[in-house]
DNA sequence: GACAAAAGTTAATCTGGATGAATTTTTTCA
DNA sequence: TGAAAAAATTCATCCAGATTAACTTTTGTC
């Protein structure tokens, strides 16, 4: 099963190094692994099933902020900014096989290994690219423009999440997703 | 007038290579300064003025991204990312001062002084904390939330720029912004 | 395998904000 | 400074998606 670990060049040291940090773990179901708050060290890299961070609102409302299926890894970056706590819940959507991994010591691994800055820096761009990205769809996109979006996001999801998270994530209701989804059948059916 | 070089700590060896890489511009209302569909290899320091970012879709609606008044820096930082060329059109929302500074040869100054890495990666997470918090703004929040938000960001933009950029920043038409804003004035009449 | 809980569907009604159009106000610049 | 253009307001109508609620299907779990 993909590793983590798989992530980086092989180098034995640094490999060695690496697992010596790599915690497994596997999270039933609903498992939380993160609350709003609090300051999480940790990131998490999905072996196999499928994590989601999402917020609530002041009216009970949850969020999806992001999924993180296989091969995937999650975290609350913005928490990395100095004294901002998370804004962020974590939790398993399906049974998950995890490696938990402390961001401060793999840092300092990464230190001596060159790569490191450059890397990481790569990594925070595109994290950025990806926002700019969905600031701009839910600025301008229809639900039903946001769901094909979400359909090239993660292609293997559809049937895997419960719909209300796929809901939540595109900002409607689950009564809506409903109807937006059945629209969507008809219009494959009857096609121009 | 407040430069880009005041962002950096006083030592005359960096001051003096930083001062010969700032070019300065004077931009006049409306006079756009980044294309989407290319490169762009600088950023601009606002010293007087406002400049704009925003995106035109497919249905010609534009979106401002963000605004840049005094002291502000702008810049398509997704446009960083590898072979991504420009969603973001940049142009002056007032007559404005600026200075141009390309990149490549900041990036290259600074490298030589240190801090440069890691005060470019703080910059980068409190961008993606940003950018994290809009995200969630517009999945959760009202027109008028959402305008609440906008005057805390920007204290004194209210009154300088078009209404149909905020409404446009805002996600929302010119017409539904002011019967917004004709609503809130109401509401502050008539307290509880 | 039964039954309780959760998820999904359907339908009626409501609403925030879009759209289109006419009018007024402000800005621009010759 | 006056005419034209741009921005802002107002109003009528429309629509995507919210809300509420009743019903059906799926999923846990003992």
């Amino acid at each position: 099963m993909i590793s983590f670990l798989n992530h980086f060049s092989y180098n034995a040291t640094l490999q060695n190094q690496l697992s010596e940090i790599v915690r497994s773990k596997s999270a039933h179901k609903g498992e939380r692994l993160q609350d709003i708050g609090t300051y999480n060290p940790n990131l998490y890299f999905v072996k196999k099933g499928c994590l989601r961070s999402y917020s609530i609102d002041e009216k009970g409302r949850e969020h999806v902020f992001t999924f993180a299926p296989e091969h995937w890894i999650i975290t609350d970056i913005a928490n990395e900014v100095e004294h901002r706590p998370t804004r962020l819940f974590i939790d398993a959507v399906e049974h998950s096989e995890l490696e938990i991994i402390p961001k401060f010591k793999l840092q300092k691994i990464l230190d001596n290994f060159g790569e490191n800055y450059e890397r990481r820096n790569r990594k925070l761009l595109q994290r950025i690219a990806v926002l700019q990205d969905r600031v701009l769809l839910l600025m301008s996109a229809s639900a039903l423009e946001r769901y094909e979006h979400f359909v090239a996001t993660y292609p293997n999801l559809l049937n895997r999440v419960p719909q209300k998270m796929i809901a939540s994530y595109l900002g409607i209701t689950p009564q809506a997703f409903s109807t937006l989804k059945k629209k969507q059948l008809q219009a494959l059916k009857k096609p121009s």
